[in-house]
DNA sequence: TCTGGGGTCCTAGGACCC
DNA sequence: TCTGGGGTCCTAGGACCC
């Protein structure tokens, strides 16, 4: 089982195109204007030397490294790119076989073999192969994490960043991940993290150790069972070459300058009108409508109703979202508003 | 003027019905 | 007058990921 991650994608792409950046700390986010309201999507390697993350305000960045280049994220061009990528990978054989391939986003992937939980021959050369397959066709470079499951494999792609392989398996778990706190498992986040340590669990080794009746307790049926799977590397999962199907389409919009409250309807439903043109390249009817409100404050309430019935209409839709905005408090400022449209499932389900 | 925008899935609790 | 369970649907919200 293996998994594919492009190294630095959209700062890499970014490169591609303008050869003259290669060496450079490059920063895509929003639009590129370090004076706004956004956040980092990618700093290339250069970049992150400067202490520069993802997820880190554009205007942080900036003052951390004033002299890299800052650039506004180009959909399009990633989308294409990464096309390219997805291409070339399902395009390979292992071992005289098709391989399964699924997409996780625009530069990531799972790759198996045969029924999606197998493998064949030796896997960590036929990673180098990838790698080199990917570099040749796009010129992009990935790394590639080699594992018994999607789990294991997913982990180890980080392992081996930037352009390497590296290899976890049941037999090295424990030895990699054991004594590494549990947000570094994949599914856990600073939350979970948290409540898990409240429980006296620090590490993974702690976690595949603990009671799986207190995990249920504390997580729920399905949840404690699965983290305690996590702290195990057990994931019986097989790499799923479905193509993807959306439940839903959203737009949200952080605004450079707060909202007053009679400001607020017309923008709800300019949101709709965005909603509703992505829904319908789907196809199918919205059946809920989703309402987002951040306050000045960060404090962020949501909101949603089911529709009567399934509906394209922009006037109804957009009465729907602006309906629920009388169910929040509208004495504040508003930061940020977001429309989501949750679409009628399609024939036969998901 | 720290904290985007696109998603998915799970849980809790109330309403309602039998 | 008091009151058990099971089941489904709906909404709010939490948490995670890329």
């Amino acid at each position: 089982m293996l998994h594919v991650d492009l190294d630095q994608f959209l700062a890499a792409v970014e490169v591609l195109r303008r050869p003259e950046l290669a060496g450079l700390p490059v920063v895509v986010g929003g639009r590129g204007v370090v004076t706004e309201r956004a956040v980092v999507s990618t700093a290339s390697y250069e970049a992150r030397e400067h202490g520069i993350r993802s997820g880190m305000p554009l205007r942080t960045a900036h003052k951390k490294c004033p002299d890299a280049v800052f650039l506004p994220v180009d959909f399009p061009v990633y989308e294409d790119a990464s096309a390219r990528v997805m291409a070339t990978l399902r395009s390979l054989e292992w071992g005289g076989v098709p391989v399964v391939l699924e997409v996780l986003g625009w530069d990531e992937a799972f790759l198996g073999a045969g029924d999606g939980h197998g493998e064949l021959g030796d896997p960590v050369a036929y990673a180098a192969a990838i790698r080199r397959a990917v570099l040749d066709a796009t010129s992009l470079h990935c790394s590639v994490g080699v594992g018994n499951n999607k789990l294991q494999a997913k982990i180890a792609t980080d392992f081996g960043k930037p352009r390497g392989v590296f290899v976890l398996t049941d037999e090295t778990w424990f030895p990699h991940m054991g004594e590494r706190p549990t947000r570094a498992l994949w599914g856990v986040g600073a939350k979970i993290a948290g409540r898990l340590s409240s429980l006296g669990i620090e590490t993974v080794r702690d976690l595949a150790s603990s009671d799986t009746e207190t995990l249920a307790g504390e997580f729920g049926p399905t949840m404690g069972p699965w983290f305690h799977r996590l702290g195990r590397g057990v994931d019986t999962s097989p790499v799923d070459a479905t193509p993807w199907v959306p439940r839903a389409h959203g737009h949200e919009e952080t605004f450079q300058t707060d909202l007053e409250w009679h400001e607020v309807p017309d923008a709800v439903r300019a949101l709709t009108a965005r909603a509703l043109a992505s829904i319908d390249a789907e196809g199918r009817p919205a059946m809920r409508v989703h309402l987002k409100v951040r306050y000045r404050s960060f404090f962020t309430l949501t909101r949603s109703r089911k529709l009567p019935e399934p509906s394209r209409d922009l006037a109804v839709l957009g009465d729907a979202a602006v309906a629920l905005l009388d169910r929040v408090e509208q004495d504040k400022q508003v930061r940020l508003l977001g429309v989501r449209l949750e679409m009628v499932p399609p024939e036969g389900g998901y």
